[in-house]
DNA sequence: AACTATTTATAAGA
DNA sequence: TTCTTATAAATAGTT
């Protein structure tokens, strides 16, 4: 839609393409924001650029939600393989947490015990000021997917009881308000991120 | 563009609402393909629609790598731009706790929890050589249970879903596999407990 | 699911 | 860059 007809390959003129780009990136942010609008939807776009500049929108909900929404339908994959991936990016000492790794490689892999833990903490002391914050951020992060999770499938448990007619709900009220948020009073497991 | 022009307000009746989403939905789709193309660069496109069904494109780069640009971007401004962080550098040990604390007795509240948290940790580093392990090791539990219970809510949605006598369920066979203990291998999860 | 009258996006030019 | 404008492309309402 403009004086010629353009064929969809790469635009090999530099200058043109880079025009092109913030043009059509404009373009598309704005209908995404109408479509969330119009249809009262959420609509997430990112746009990274050739040279790695990344741009972003979301209407409708934040982005963070929307990808949340995305990363719950792909969990598997993307809460074990790329969280620890993002993680290991994140590290400036890449080797001495390979190293520390080697403890794990033993014979009771995932029956890890506390000893071992603080041992390895210990060791990675000195070099971990900046990433141990980052552990707690990751950690919150794991935590919080899995009760957006649980409180999703709780939900769904509503749903497939109430089709069938009868309440065969295995979780109770108290365990659904637990993760609706109306766990208030002294919950000494709220204490356990300030440590 | 199309008989009349359209104000980007909410479609009121709900077939129009309905048609109008499938095609500035596919429209979007192609829209980020072509800039994908023609500016060799990555999108990705995330379309929740009002009943929640999740309708997503990514070209140039699978979903996952845009969103990992995404999310390092956004840790990265975390750090860097953290009024409160610094605010509450200045306060005294005790009121700092109990501002922390008062962020988990309104889980649906703002999100300042992380920035927080890791200003509180920074603030309690020297009080915290022991604790810190009992730390990991409770929030280990916790991810544990988190994961027990999902499992049972996922058997628990398989029943009442063939008692229906239609799959209903929501979470795929993989991501039940997932948490009936099938991820064998090398799970990068274990990293993080490293931290 | 097609059609087509119009509006909208944008390629090239200034 | 920003604006202008001819034209291609998207799409709203219709069949």
């Amino acid at each position: 839609m403009g004086r010629r007809k353009v064929e969809i390959k790469r635009i090999e003129k530099k200058s043109s393409r880079q025009v092109t780009f913030s043009k059509r990136r404009n373009g598309l942010i704005e209908k995404a924001r109408q479509l969330s609008i119009l249809c009262e939807s959420s609509v997430a776009v990112l746009v990274v650029s050739s040279s790695g500049k990344l741009y972003n929108s979301s209407s409708g909900d934040n982005m963070t939600k929307i990808i949340n929404r995305y990363e719950i339908q792909h969990a598997d994959e993307l809460k074990a393989l790329d969280l620890a991936e993002k993680t290991l990016n994140y590290l400036p000492h890449k080797e001495l947490l390979e190293l520390a790794q080697s403890n794990f490689e033993e014979p009771n892999a995932g029956n890890v015990s506390v000893d071992s833990l603080i041992s390895v903490e210990e060791q990675l002391e000195t070099a971990l000021p900046v990433t141990r914050a980052r552990k707690t951020e990751l950690m919150m992060e794991l935590v919080k997917t899995l009760q957006e999770r649980e409180k999703l499938l709780i939900e769904e448990n509503q749903i497939l009881a109430s089709q069938i007619g009868r309440n065969t709900a295995l979780v109770s009220e108290d365990e659904r308000a637990l993760f609706l948020g109306k766990n208030s009073g002294n919950n000494p497991r709220e204490t356990l991120w300030l440590l």
